[in-house]
DNA sequence: TATTGTTATACTCTATAACTATA
DNA sequence: TATAGTTATAGAGTATAACAATA
C-alpha cells in the first residue's frame, strides 16, 4: 500500500525559492572570496560550459545585452576571459574562459561548502535519483523536426 | 540487480546551477511584469513566509544590512510593506508584508510558466521524491542540546 | 530590414565606513 | 561595549534607447 501524494506544485516551488536561496548565498560568498560578484561569477560559471556569444550569454543569464559589455570588460581585463571574433559572422563575438578563468571558476564551486555538504548528506541511489529528476524538469532539449 | 551509482557531486552541483539558473531566470521575469526588480520581489518571497528584522531580511538575502534601507524603503513607498517597532527592542524594526504585498508575491510566484511546468511534468510519487530530497539537501534545523 | 555588440543614461544594488539610538 | 538601523559614498548591475557594423 503505497502513502498518498502530498506534494502539490506550490508547495514545492516554496522549497525550491528556499533552496536557491541558500544555493545563491552561498555561491555569492565563494565568488566574493575570489573578490568577484555574483553576476561576474555567474558569467564564469555559464562560459565553464564552453564558450558563447555575448548575445546568447546575456539570455541565459536573463539580463539584457548591453549588460554584458561591462560584466566581461572587468572580467577580461582580470585576464579570466576573452573575446575572439566569430569567423562565419563578423557581427558576432565569442568569449572564451582563459586557463585562469576556468581555475577561478573551479574554486568558486570548491567552496562552496553548504550546497556541497547538504548533498554529501544524500545517499548515492539519493544523488541519482535528485539527478535525474533535476534534469526532466529544468533541463529542455530541442525537440525533433 | 541494482544500477550502480554514477551522480557524483561534482556533476550535480553543475546540473544544480543550471536548474537555478532557469527558476532564477523565471523569477526575474514574473517579478519584471510587477515593475519589481529581482531584488524587491525576493524581499517579499523572503516576507511571505512571515515578518522579519531588517538584519534577519539581510542574512537570509546574503546582502549586507545596510542595503534593506533601500530595498525595504521602495517597497514601502509602493505600499507592499511596512515597517513596524519590534515591542521588545526599540532598535529592532520588523518589516511586515502587507495585503497588496501578498497579493503581489503571490502574483510573481503565478506568473512563474517555466518552472510550473516542468514541475508538472513530473508525476505526483516524483513531486514527492523532489521534495523530500530537496528538503534534506537545503533545509537545515536547529538540532536538540 | 534585421541583428550583434556597444555606448549613454538613469536608476538600483552592493559593500564599506561612520553615525544614532538603544541594549 | 555591543547591536540595530540608517546614511554617505563609490563601484557594479540593470533596462531603455540609440548607434555603427554586418547580415
Amino acid at each position: 500500500m503505497t502513502e498518498a501524494p502530498r506534494t502539490d506544485t506550490a508547495r514545492l516551488m516554496e522549497l525550491l525559492s528556499v533552496s536557491l536561496g541558500v544555493y545563491y548565498g552561498d555561491f555569492t560568498i565563494a565568488a566574493a572570496s575570489e573578490n568577484l560578484t555574483a553576476s561576474q561569477g555567474k558569467a564564469l560559471t555559464v562560459l565553464r560550459r564552453g564558450p558563447a556569444a555575448m548575445r546568447a550569454l546575456a539570455e541565459t543569464m536573463t539580463c539584457d545585452a548591453s549588460n554584458m559589455t561591462g560584466i566581461i570588460d572587468r572580467l577580461e581585463k582580470r585576464g579570466l576571459v576573452r573575446r575572439e571574433a566569430s569567423p562565419s559572422d563578423r557581427r558576432v563575438k565569442n568569449v572564451i574562459l582563459t586557463a585562469e578563468g576556468e581555475r577561478v571558476t573551479d574554486a568558486i564551486r570548491a567552496k562552496m561548502h553548504t550546497t556541497r555538504d547538504g548533498l554529501d548528506r544524500l545517499s548515492d541511489e539519493e544523488r541519482d535519483r535528485l539527478y535525474v529528476l533535476l534534469e526532466r524538469a529544468f533541463v529542455t532539449r530541442p525537440a525533433c523536426s
